[in-house]
DNA sequence: CGACCTTTTGAACGTATTCAACCGATGTGG
DNA sequence: CCACATCGGTTGAATACGTTCAAAAGGTCG
């Protein structure tokens, strides 16, 4: 697990079933034997859930069960869906998609390991977007019932939980800077240092990672056009300050993309 | 109090500095003989920390302190500023403005009686953005020691704030969806759809309202420029579908508005 | 290997911005 | 109370940016 793996193409449609049948399977039976638990997650400073309960009770069953498992192009919840747990993704990676009537739809969020999955639900206890695997991906569940409970060991809960939606609104206000006030450049560019940080967070590299969603995606989240991102891509890559081939994504000259965000003329 | 009141010019400078004192003597001094209690507030269903406490202790003055006022043109918080509490709009409104380097700043939300204020400042424990009051306005404070603080009383305070601030990442999704998906007419005509609906909520004619913020505002937020909102503003009117005439707005047609949010040929 | 999907790139078009002038409303000071 | 200054709003014309449509190249998977 030193650097984030490739993937194909995405297959949204004919999995859906079969995560959804995987996820029932996940709900009714513990997982005993599990491969990691939090204590060797390594997680730690980035997950909401992570140790959460091994360190007050040692019965993490009870609060968070942790290898549920959803394939590439799986659904881990649906727009509508009524609300039963949260999420953290452990490994992989997803998207958040929103659907909008006559088929349009626009992608609202990248999520990687330790990042909150769900919340949206919780205002009106049904899903309001769809959460897609982007990957292979294992996420702990944290059921709706432990977070409406209150108790000694929930109270770190609540609290994490609070800060990761209080995050999760301050980022949607940076993107909703981006998508306001930006240059199609501008948004690429504050995209990919967006991505760079978040990779750095979490142990891997800052200036070569792969990109798990389709540029259809990149250009959905960034309110552009696919044809957009390519050609964006191209010139970022034709001024030197970064390097592409296919999903595999370098940065070459991260003070050079930062100069993108601030102004335009350089 | 029948229906939103016009207001003048904003003057956001001038008045900063006093609003702040201000700030400080309803942070000292418990406001006693208060015009309102929760009680016959008239927000109930809206609000997030109505009736909170009177319902389980009847101390309210513990948890939400009911009488903190703004000016117009006032900062309730500022980015940077240390989190301290959370809020309840109670009359009046608010922006909240997204301030980013070289000056340029975005509109990220407007705020009417009954909603939350400050939870962007929890990840943090300092605000990221600048909550301005659009008219003289009044806020309930809940200190932020109440959130942390657990008990019986606190449990509704908690499962509230969860679903407000659920609610407010829905809502973002939702104006992302605006800023990514859509063209500045129908931008605008979800806008004020949104805020029609608002109104309804709590009371106000969805039909006829004043629009307390400017037009550059309003550009901010849906990410366009002001010319562009007069312009389609002028051109909603036009095809009979509002009228305008400087901050006070009239739906004539809010069948026809709606229409204008799926898809662009009618 | 062949079918399909994603990505890239080109050319024409359309939308929204920019710049600027003008109008109207508001607020201030004489 | 009126004149003036200021700010917010509207509108026009030119421009630029990004989209759209289309075609072709490159990958991926059966």
């Amino acid at each position: 697990m030193s650097a984030p793996n490739g993937l194909g193409a995405e297959a949204y449609q004919s999995v859906a079933t079969g995560a959804a049948a995987e996820r029932q399977r996940a709900h009714s039976t513990l997982p005993l034997g599990l491969p990691e638990r939090c204590s060797i997650c390594g997680l730690r400073d980035a997950c909401v859930s992570c140790d959460l309960v091994l360190v007050s009770t040692g019965r993490a069953e009870d609060v968070i069960v942790n290898d549920q498992h959803i394939v590439q192009g799986g659904y881990l919840y649906r727009a509508g869906d009524p609300f039963t747990a949260l999420y953290t993704v452990r490994t992989g990676s997803y998207k958040t998609v929103q659907s909008l009537e006559a088929g349009r739809e626009q992608v609202t969020g990248f999520h990687m390991p330790g990042d909150l999955l769900g919340a949206d639900g919780i205002s009106s206890e049904r899903h309001d977007c769809n959460a897609i695997a982007l990957e292979d991906s294992h996420v702990c569940v944290i059921p709706y019932s432990q977070i409406t409970k209150f108790g000694r060991y929930r109270r770190e809960l609540q609290y994490r939980l609070q800060k990761a939606m209080s995050g999760e609104i301050v980022r949607k206000h940076g993107v909703m800077l981006l998508l306001g006030t930006r240059r199609t450049e501008e948004r690429l560019a504050a995209f990919l240092l967006n991505l760079s940080e978040r990779f750095a967070t979490r142990g891997y590299s800052p200036t070569e990672f792969v990109l798990r969603m389709t540029r259809r995606d990149i250009a959905s989240y960034l309110g552009m056009n696919d044809a957009t991102v390519s050609r964006q891509l191209s010139k970022l890559q034709g001024d030197g300050l970064i390097a592409v081939r296919n999903k595999h994504l370098q940065i070459r000259d991260l003070a050079g993309l930062t100069r993108c965000l601030s102004g335009k003329a350089d």
